[in-house]
DNA sequence: ATCGGCAATTCCACGATGTGGAATTCAATG
DNA sequence: CATTGAATTCCACATCGTGGAATTGCCGAT
């Protein structure tokens, strides 16, 4: 069907699928993804994802709610990520970084990386101000390019690969309510300002405003972010979030360049 | 090629391969699995296994030592592993219990669970006395039946199940130079004895005694686990060690109860 | 109750996709 | 340099996965 730019195509297209529909459960928000959803935006016809679903259901990878028949990740994927110790501890090395943001601001922030065509919530600190119906979890994903944290690091990204990104994700979008071109304008934006900032029109009542994190942690392309009801970030707030998020990100790259790029892997010789 | 009596066999050979690749991979300890090992544990024709452990790492399930060649857990897993939030959460309800164990021993103390056909290491704390070539990391799985633990939880289930698992785990248990015929034993020494001790054949200077717990965390089958050097565990100590631990279970299992088996999952009907 | 519409599920004939034995390359060891 | 054992590549074959079409199940509207 698609000619599928970028894939080897050895003898593995199922679990290629399978594998991304794991990333579209685990990008689906609140309570789970519909089969239709998960078949919609992996690009697989209904029948064929509803019998990988249901293997890897049986397998412990995926759980299902009974009642509303959506998909969760399941269990064996908790396990799996007990033993998958990450390479950097990105987490530990913000961790500063991140409750200084928050108390500066009093909103909720947010620190987000790159994984594949995805951003990646990896960590939160709740603000004083919100509003507890909060939009994103720890380990949530959604397409580069929506929303104001994923959005810096798509448009941190060389511009090879920002069209690369943009392509793959370019169904994703619809799902959204955005469209390629409009992503495109988008990273233009943030481009030209230095930093990301969202309408609240992905997230209806949220505003964001988002910094790159120089040359990422350890590799991965990162950002920070806050996010707040749309009536709070007005344009002289959103400048001094912003102004503010520049600072911790200058000083955040200090603290990363000193980690000797940490490698705790291999037997010190 | 096998019958593989208990599967549903719908269109999906690869992904459940694939899927125990990933479970071998989290099994093995230390610095990785070798593609020999794996195909060998997983049952698979090398260049099989081979082909499908390349895709799993195109697509971030799993990473590769470049010098020694051995696989590992990828970070695409301890990133699904943050969004995949556990049912009941075991490592929270057993901290108690296993500092207290810990520090009445001094020696290493493990909370293990039951996940599939495997046991798994769920938290660990570390002992005073322990020499610290800990062997067991959490996130580590092992066949059921295999180390203090693992027994422990095997020998707790229904006769029934206990068969399905044994059989499961043949090929594997051989790679740890162990039988059938001795697990079954192991198991009926287990069952009369009221707790697991292993000789310390497996672990080679280690020792272990654990007990399982009542019905498991949430409905999953679990145990708490001890680990000395050998020479520390002389038969009066294992008494004593025991001991410790059937008073501890008795009293997790009251904390247990209390919880509402919680079902965070489902809006109360 | 009855119907219409949409999602989930099952069926099954077809052929592309994954298979694995054999051959080849590579790395380590004697 | 030869030898061994693991990793990797090849490729002809047929099994396994595929996905269109048909069926069932589930509401919400009438």
């Amino acid at each position: 069907m698609e000619p599928n730019p970028a894939s080897p195509a050895d003898g593995a297209r199922v679990i290629r699928r399978a594998v991304s529909l794991l990333r579209e459960v685990s990008a689906a928000r609140g309570n789970g993804a519909t089969l239709k959803m998960l078949a919609d935006s992996a690009g697989l016809p209904q029948p064929t994802a509803h019998r990988l679903l249901k293997v890897l259901q049986a397998e412990g990878m995926l759980e299902r709610d009974p009642a509303s028949r959506a998909y969760r990740l399941g269990s064996l994927l908790y396990e799996f990520g007990l033993a998958a110790a990450p390479r950097v501890d990105a987490r530990r090395l913000c961790a500063g970084t991140l409750g200084r943001i928050t108390r500066a601001v009093g909103d909720t922030t947010y620190l987000n990386c790159r994984s594949g065509n995805d951003a990646l919530c990896l960590d939160r600190r709740e603000g004083s101000f919100e509003i507890h119906a909060l939009p994103i979890e720890v380990g949530n994903r959604r397409p580069l390019g929506v929303g104001a944290g994923a959005l810096a690091i798509l448009a941190n990204l060389p511009s090879a690969e920002v069209d690369g990104v943009i392509e793959a994700n370019a169904r994703r979008y619809r799902r959204h309510g955005l469209t390629v071109e409009r992503i495109r304008l988008y990273v233009e934006a943030t481009r030209a300002r230095g930093f990301a900032i969202t309408s609240g029109r992905i997230v209806a009542r949220y505003r964001g405003v988002a910094i790159a994190i120089g040359n990422g942690i350890g590799g991965t392309p990162a950002s920070l972010s806050v996010v707040a009801v749309a009536e709070r970030l007005d344009p002289r707030r959103i400048e001094l979030v912003a102004r503010i998020l520049a600072r911790e990100e200058k000083s955040l790259r200090a603290i990363l360049a000193i980690q000797p790029d940490n490698q705790p892997e291999g037997v010190a010789p």
